[in-house]
DNA sequence: GAGTATCTTGAACAAACATTCAAGAAAGGA
DNA sequence: TCCTTTCTTGAATGTTTGTTCAAGATACTC
């Protein structure tokens, strides 16, 4: 994942795999088939590092407003830390290979949809909550708040001052709960 | 610049080049040194291709706000088209490259911080046209609109449907003129 | 402890890569 | 028309790439 992450696909050559695993060629074409497999093995590990973290967030005895928040917070972190590690596989994997292999951009886009899907009940539950307008749509809201996690990270990356990247996602958090 | 827009740059091959431009492998070393050379003047044609456009939506006889509405509207549109062609070389580059190679970072930086200054200038201008308040800050509010830009392109790789991405310019919008 | 099964190793492979360069074509000037 | 200069060509070069595989090590079974 984080040699992926570093370098991307097509940059990470078997040598840099090879490093980052400890597993020399053959044990890692006999385990993941090819070059190909272990990014899909990699995106899969990453899906369940993220629904992991993900339930750590929400598991907080909080009103689900204020865990949104702190999984905000968390992604304003990330991208401060200017740590490559901690950027977003799928994205990045998204952002390269979206256009040349269907099956990847489908797994991408399935997993970015889950992850959509939980934000959306944990909207839902802060309309419950009365922390935000019963008038707005869960949906939305949760795509809304996506669309501004994937603007704060590539923001970053031009940008790395943290007042700066704190500031919108500030922003963020009131025009999605005003 | 479509060619790297599509594959990205470490999968486009000299081929690919070859092709894309009419040159052989020669010309193209003649003229542009080297690869990376030819990725450098691809960048800076899309620079000079995007100022041009920028001031062809700013030239319109409206109001600054009613221009920046129709900049929106036309990045939606781009996005909807789903056409690798009209995505950003900027944004695709750099979370490609950022890691690796510091020259080419700063270069996309400095060419989406201009674009953020422009983007200041005429939110300034919507200030004293009375379309926006006067307490609000134009650098402020031109790095939040480029940050929902980045993020509805991103959002666009993984959901197409031309109801959501208008849905999301729209609440840009709105946030931005609130 | 012998024998079977599984896993690990790293050298070897062909293919693809970015890059070079000498030969040839085209253009321009006198 | 001839010479000089500039531009174009595409085969050849040496790497580097992803991938394979037979040999060796390790673990497991009886």
């Amino acid at each position: 994942m984080t040699a992926f992450l570093h370098k991307g696909y097509a940059k990470t050559s078997m040598q840099d795999l090879k490093k980052a695993t400890g597993l020399h060629p053959g044990s890692i074409y006999c385990a993941f088939e090819n070059k190909r497999g272990l990014l899909l093995a990699a995106l899969e590990q990453y899906r369940l590092d993220r629904t992991a973290e993900f339930e750590r967030f929400f598991s907080a005895a909080q009103l689900s407003i204020v865990n949104l928040k702190t999984y905000l917070d968390n992604v304003v972190a990330e991208c401060i830390s200017g740590d490559s590690a901690k950027a977003c596989l799928l994205t990045k994997a998204l952002n390269e290979m979206a256009e040349q292999d269907e099956e990847i951009q489908q797994i991408i886009s399935g997993n970015l949809f889950s992850l959509q899907q939980s934000l959306a009940e944990k909207f839902a539950q802060a309309k419950i909550e009365k922390s935000i307008s019963a008038k707005k749509d869960s949906d939305h809201l949760a795509r809304y708040f996506l669309m501004g996690i994937y603007g704060l990270r590539t923001f970053a990356q031009t940008h790395p001052e943290a007042e700066v990247i704190e500031q919108l996602a500030e922003q963020l958090y009131s025009d999605i709960c005003r």
